[in-house]
Formats: C-alpha cells, structure tokens, sequence
DNA sequence: GTCTATAGTCCGATAGAC
DNA sequence: GTCTATCGGACTATAGAC
C-alpha cells in the first residue's frame, strides 16, 4: 500500500510501525466519505494495510475506533481535578478542570469537528460518545471525592460540569468563528448556574 | 382480573398480552436469569411463541425491547411542561414534570428496579438508556421552547432536570425504602441547585 | 419465511524485538 | 528463551434484504 507516513501518534507497530494510529484516521475517514453504516472493518483495514483480526486486536469494536483519545481527556480532567487550589467550591474545581480538558481538542479542532459530524450522523456513535461522557463524569465525581468533597455533592458537581461541557462543545462545534472551547463551556456553565439560581 | 386497563410502562403484565408484550416480558426474564449477552434473540422468541423475525418486527434490535416505555415516559413529561402554569420559571417547570413522570414509574417499581438492574450490567444497554435520555432532554428543552422559553435557558434547564431526574432515579432504586420517586427527583433537585448557587 | 452480509470471538500459528 | 504484534480460518448471532 502507500507509504504511509502517519505522524507520530499513539500505537507502535513493529512490523508496519503505527497500525494502530493508521486504523483511527482511516476508520474517520472512511466513516466521513461514505458513512458509518456503509463502512465495513474489511474496508478499514484493508486501507490501512492490516488485516480484519488486528483491526479488532486494538479496537473494542468498530465504534470504539472513534474514542482512542477519550483517556487522554479523562486523565487531564482527573488530573486537573487534583491539583485545584483546595479553597475553591466543588463546581468551580470541575469548570476550570474542564476547561483545561477543553484546550486539549483546541489543538486539533480540524479533527474534533469533522469526527463531531461523523458521530452527530449515527445514533449508535452518538449511544457510545454518551457513554464515555458519563464515565467522564463518574471519574469526576471520584476525583472530587478524593479531594474531600461529600459524595452527593461530588455526584451532582460533577453532573452540571459535564453538561457544560457537552453544550459549551456543541456551540463550539458549530460556531464559524474559533472561540476557544474553554470560553464556550464557560459560557455555558454560566447559563446553567443563572437558570439554577432563578426563583 | 377483571378488565385490566392498566397501559404499562414496559409494555407488560396484562392477563394475556400480545406478541408485543410477552417478548419484552420475556426478554426481561431471561436478561435478569443469564444475562443479556448470553441470550439470543431465538431464546427469546422461542419462549414467547413466535419467531425471530416476529421478534425484529416489534423491536429494531435486541436491546430496543428493554425501552418500550420510553415514548410514554416522553409523553408524560412533554404534557406535563406544556400543562405548567405560565409563571412557572423554566427549571420549576421541568422539575415539576419529571415529578409526574415519575408517578408512572413509582406504580411499577419492581418491575423498574430489576429492569434497572439489567441495565447497570451491561454497558450497551447503558449506551442505549443514556441515548433515551438525551432524547428525553431534547424533548424536554423544545416543550419549554415551545412555551415561550428562549432556546439557550431551554436547553440549560432540561440538561438541568434530566439529570436530576437521573440522580434521584439512582437512588430510588438503590433505596431499601419505599421513598416516592418524585421525592428523590426533587432532592436531587434541591442539590443541583444548591451546587450550582454556591460561590 | 429464507437467505446473506457483517460484527465480533476463539482457536492457533508466525515472526520480529529483547 | 520470552514477549508482543501480526495473520488465517472457522465460527455464532445480529440485523437487514429479498
């Protein structure tokens, strides 16, 4: 197949170096060209120059191809989490934590818009985006947790972050101009804290 | 029992149910005695009397038959925003909703915990319970819109209640009381709202 | 009601790196 | 030698097509 020279990623094959960062941009670039549906793990690894059975050696499934970065993003917010100044409220802890997640996908905004299209497109992509989104938000919960937080304040901390991040992406996702991501989940959980707040 | 004319949640427990309903009774059944992966669509059918293909014409796929309710949780909710009174701000308005949609469940709470239960062991149920949300929630944020909210507050107080009504749902479950569901729903309430007021 | 494509699993074999 | 990543083929069940 053709050379490809895939920047340095995640994944180090031996034989054909980087089979598994080769399979991620292929199965996104499948997924946008033709569909989800349309797209079969044969397709993705023949493109890829592997065989079906090491498509499934690095991937779950064939949606899980879509969420290598999701542990990244976690292991930031967890770690951000952590290293919040101890005198800051629960919510507060969890905004900027996630804000710092935020400027993660900042640096490869190309790349989280067109994967965003490929997911709004599906329902059982969109299923598995939420999935992770929840154990993103169990994992904040925890880290809060283990900074002392009480556990129900934790749980529904942890709850309203996530849902600013989820809208403050969506807007980010749709808007032309290139607001920063951590302005739009700020803007975000602004609006939930004043519609919470109202009488 | 004389005339039954109780419309289930979960599409069950007539004295004698259609195709429809003794699949999703039975599905039920045999998730909870060996789980959901170790039941095939032919197991299910099988034990209902019909054949597979009977089974894929009531149910888009194998987990769909856990979710048969859910339109008439949607209905519950949607009426019951578009029922509030006209002062009602919008967080109180959803509130109050999920709190009559939760009377629909409290009638059937056995039956909601151990399908409940189903659910917490298998992440791709889970995956298509958090979808029902989201689409709950989108509901939700147009009935609201639809009442004269501005679109940005609708969105926010529906992200704000679905997960209210998901935190009290958990608890619910897990409590060994028989706390009204509406109750916990209005707790968690009261949490997210004290959270998000804090400094 | 039958027929088929595809997802996903399990067995094992092979080959380079250390 | 071990360890890890690749590949081959057979297999079941889901789901859609005809």
């Amino acid at each position: 197949m053709s050379g490809a020279v895939i920047t340095t990623l995640v994944g180090m094959g031996r034989w054909e170096p980087g089979a598994r960062g080769r399979l991620a941009q292929v199965a996104l670039e499948l997924y946008a060209e033709r569909g989800y549906e349309q797209t079969t793990v044969g397709d993705i690894a023949e493109r890829a120059g592997v065989t079906e059975r090491t498509f499934f050696r690095h991937f779950a499934d064939k949606r899980e191809v879509l969420f290598d970065g999701s542990e990244t993003l976690q292991h930031t917010l967890v770690a951000a989490i952590a290293a919040a100044p101890a005198e800051l409220a629960p919510l507060d802890v969890v905004g900027a934590a996630y804000g710092a997640a935020a400027a993660v996908l900042d640096e490869r905004r190309d790349h989280a818009v067109r994967r965003a299209g490929v997911v709004a497109a599906n329902p059982s992509l969109q299923e598995r985006e939420l999935l992770k989104m929840a154990t993103l938000t169990a994992a904040a919960a925890a880290a809060l947790r283990g900074r002392g937080t009480p556990g129900p304040t934790a749980t529904v901390a942890a709850e309203i972050g996530t849902a600013a991040f989820r809208i403050g992406f969506e807007a980010w996702v749709a808007d032309p101009d290139s607001t920063p991501l951590a302005d739009q989940v700020g803007a975000a959980l602004a609006a939930l804290r004043a519609v919470a707040a109202h009488p």
